[in-house]
DNA sequence: CTAACTTTGTGAAGTATTTCACAAGCCACC
DNA sequence: GGTGGCTTGTGAAATACTTCACAAAGTTAG
């Protein structure tokens, strides 16, 4: 989040942010700020604020978003369409090296920049091109089939859309996004007159 | 989190489950497990474990699933589209009421069971119809323009998928999903070998 | 160069959350 | 109906996180 306003303020030319400033865009505090910043080093100058530019730099860094990350999108339904659309991956070092699917009507058509690839290559061209990263973007009863052949084939990351429970061993890393479970969160807040979340 | 697999379990006809085995399930631990359960109320049974049906019921309710509510969805692009076929939201007594874009050429247009509305009507529909929630996605340029035109028709919560950061009045919830970040999540994680997130 | 002002970095204090551990309750079996 | 084996609910302890508050360090102005 804060790479994310840092990166902003830099476009805009601002040379120097403080604590303040940046608790103040991200909804937090000023104490909250230095101390999240200061767990990866002392980037900061006394008197003047923490240095944009350098500051973005130190955080993309620690995110690893200095080299690129091959992914591939596995399911090329409307989800798949809007990830693979979206430009903000390659933006940020995500390049999509795939697309695949197990609808023979949909293999070998063109998808954006790339060809929709059969979903039986799926393991052997991620081991063979070490594809670290893997966006899930299938139906639900198909979901854990497929995750166990990623892991089997030596994925590293999941980030996983379909609505389902998936399970992965322990050396693997798993985030879920699910649609239904965001909107029961705003369900509750409403039903329970909770205070905004805030921006994120 | 644990609505979800409590839902599983009573669809596989499981009359109790124990907080171990929730706990098992969600990646938490049994004593997790009961200290959320319990902040609600005393659900449980001693010696036998936590009613599946009856549970699943006092979440919904908690949850504020009991009822029906309308949301629109703003942006007929690929996400929309794909969040508009999701099945997953009329399931959970999300009825999406209306698609809105402001693409002449998408406006009046066929869209799944509903049609594409003009943009320009989304204020004033919202309000006669009391829609509490928007769901956002359209290009992040535009995204604060129409959170502003929302909340001033009276939304009460807004699921964003916007790429943008957005701010809304307090008593407007906001929840943004923002795809680069949860990869930029996953970078983090392999870049630092942390260990897997879990399911979620 | 000095003085007044700003802002970081960080121990210490204050909150919040998670885990522990165990009494109390419930079931099942004899 | 009593006994043994589970499992909850919950204070207390342990851990984690956030906020406070201030010395140290840098900046600006004169």
């Amino acid at each position: 989040m804060y790479l994310r306003y840092l990166e902003e303020l830099d476009t805009q030319g601002q040379k120097t942010a403080s604590s303040d400033e940046l608790a103040h865009l991200c909804g937090t505090t000023p104490a909250q700020v230095r101390k999240d910043l200061s767990f990866f080093g002392s980037f900061g100058k006394r008197g003047l604020g923490y240095p944009v530019h350098e500051l973005t730099a130190h955080l993309r860094q620690i995110l690893g978003l200095e080299r690129e990350w091959k992914v591939v999108i596995v399911g090329a339904g409307k989800i798949g369409a809007a990830l693979a659309n979206y430009r903000g991956f390659r933006q940020r070092g995500f390049k999509i090296v795939g697309v695949y699917d197990n609808d023979p009507t949909k293999i070998g058509k063109p998808w954006g920049e790339a060809i929709v690839h059969d979903m039986a290559d799926l393991a052997q061209d991620i081991q063979r091109e070490e594809v670290p990263i893997a966006v899930l973007a299938i139906p639900s009863d198909d979901a854990q089939d497929v995750v166990d052949r990623l892991v089997g084939a030596g994925i590293r990351a999941i980030l996983n859309f379909a609505p389902a429970q998936i399970t992965v061993p322990p050396h693997v890393s798993l985030k879920s996004v699910n649609m239904a479970m965001e909107l029961e969160g705003l369900s509750f807040a409403l039903t329970n007159s909770l205070p905004s979340q805030g921006a994120a």
